[in-house]
DNA sequence: CAGCACGACTGGTATGACCACTTGACCAGT
DNA sequence: ACTGGTCAAGTGGTCATACCAGTCGTGCTG
């Protein structure tokens, strides 16, 4: 009997979820406005706090601008929204939007190359030991989410090094849309498993200080995971 | 008679703000507990929804975790947080972050040819004759500020064109970033005013459907701005 | 000493009242 | 015809209070 934790969500939370599904899935048009407050309570059975809670929530995520003694409008979220919202973007209700994926995994392509330079330039012999680590537990793994998150903990590292507040928030926001999706992810880059080299040709240059050679040994380590995730996506797409 | 705005700022605007500025200057530390919800609005002098709507709001961007029955913790924003933190981050105090403000230029300068030479393959004739429209624009312009307007008109075409929900929520979170201190950035930009030719070469890059050649003519359009920048940012070190 | 029960916290929700603001309609002046 | 003032209705903003629902430490109990 597999028992999987109840998830007891606040009701301001899926309030926050549903207003953000509908806004997304332009069920709420851009410019059109929403119910008020007291309507919104009233309609879905709650407290007019829990919405509000929900609604500050949705205004600070910049889906919608709410103007005190006006209504709240909707707003077009391809032009207001940031990089917060891509999680809830990439995976929706339950399934993984292809043409988001495409999207992360090219711009993994074209970050991930320029934060190695950065960090070759800048982190030295210290971060190359703390790389050395990652990929040492690397050779030691066979499951393939844990060599995922070796891999993850290995960009943590270099981000760390190339020192940019930018690079660093870019990371974090990637990671926590691509994190939820890990172990489906892992299954599929089961062949990756055990390919260290890469890792250990940009470790080098990145102890040497070679900021040319760390980015083009980025771009072979990030190749092969985005030729197979993106063969995934089309595939995904065909099944449609 | 310059006239501005009057600012009315909400009370739980106001607490946000506040618990925000605390966490990002360390005075409250990661993995501290902040104090409750009665204990905050008694010592703000507010109601405890006024403080909970901020609260909710600040748990919202990653700063802190809020667990039900429990203490409400900070967490480590240089972890937690995703790129929607970046506006409070590059000016804090009124002042600006030169710290901050390198690494957005850093940024820019790695992601924006990538944007380039991608609406250079998907964007076609189409796109370069919306960019053509605002280059024309360009030509016809004195002031520094309309000028940076335009500018950024020409990027948001070009992430457009480039297809890409990362890359446009990335741009998004940069620009809104950016835009608050455009006025100040335009005068030392002032020199840039009529310097049309670099736009023109990564319009007819993109018409051509030629992304390598689009990458680097974006790479001549950034680099005069990083420079200047770049500049400006060390002198204010030098002088502080 | 292990285990448990309980009490004193914490955050979550509900209610109803009132304040502050925007909007639009209407109405008076010019 | 236009400006400005007034007003009522509706909106978001704030408050006070009570109670529900979890967590956590403490001290009792076996």
């Amino acid at each position: 009997m597999a028992l999987r934790p109840v998830t007891r969500r606040s009701v301001s939370d899926q309030v926050f979820d549903q207003l953000l599904d509908d806004v997304v899935d332009g069920e709420l048009a851009a410019g059109e406005p929403l119910p008020s407050e007291r309507r919104l309570a009233e309609v879905l059975g709650i407290s007019r706090p829990a919405v509000r809670e929900a609604l500050q929530r949705i205004a600070q995520t910049g889906l919608v601008e709410v103007r005190h003694g006006g209504a709240t409008l909707v707003r077009d979220f391809r032009r207001a929204a940031g990089l917060d919202l891509l999680p809830r973007l990439l995976v929706r209700g339950g399934a993984l939007d292809t043409a988001i994926g495409r999207s992360v995994i090219e711009a993994r392509a074209e970050v991930g190359p320029g934060i190695a330079a950065l960090a070759a330039e800048r982190g030295g012999p210290a971060l190359a030991a703390g790389l050395d680590a990652v990929t040492d537990a690397m050779t030691t793994t066979t499951d393939a989410t844990a060599w995922q998150v070796l891999a993850l903990d290995y960009w943590d590292l270099l981000v760390d090094g190339a020192d940019s507040m930018v690079f660093r928030l870019m990371y974090n926001s990637l990671r926590s849309a691509y994190e939820p999706a890990l172990p489906a992810l892992a299954t599929l880059l089961a062949d990756e498993v055990g390919q260290v080299e890469p890792y250990r040709l940009l470790t080098a240059a990145i102890r040497a200080g070679d900021g040319p050679t760390a980015r083009a040994a980025a771009a072979r380590v990030l190749t092969p995971t985005a030729d197979t995730l993106l063969g995934a996506f089309a595939a995904m797409e065909a099944d449609r």
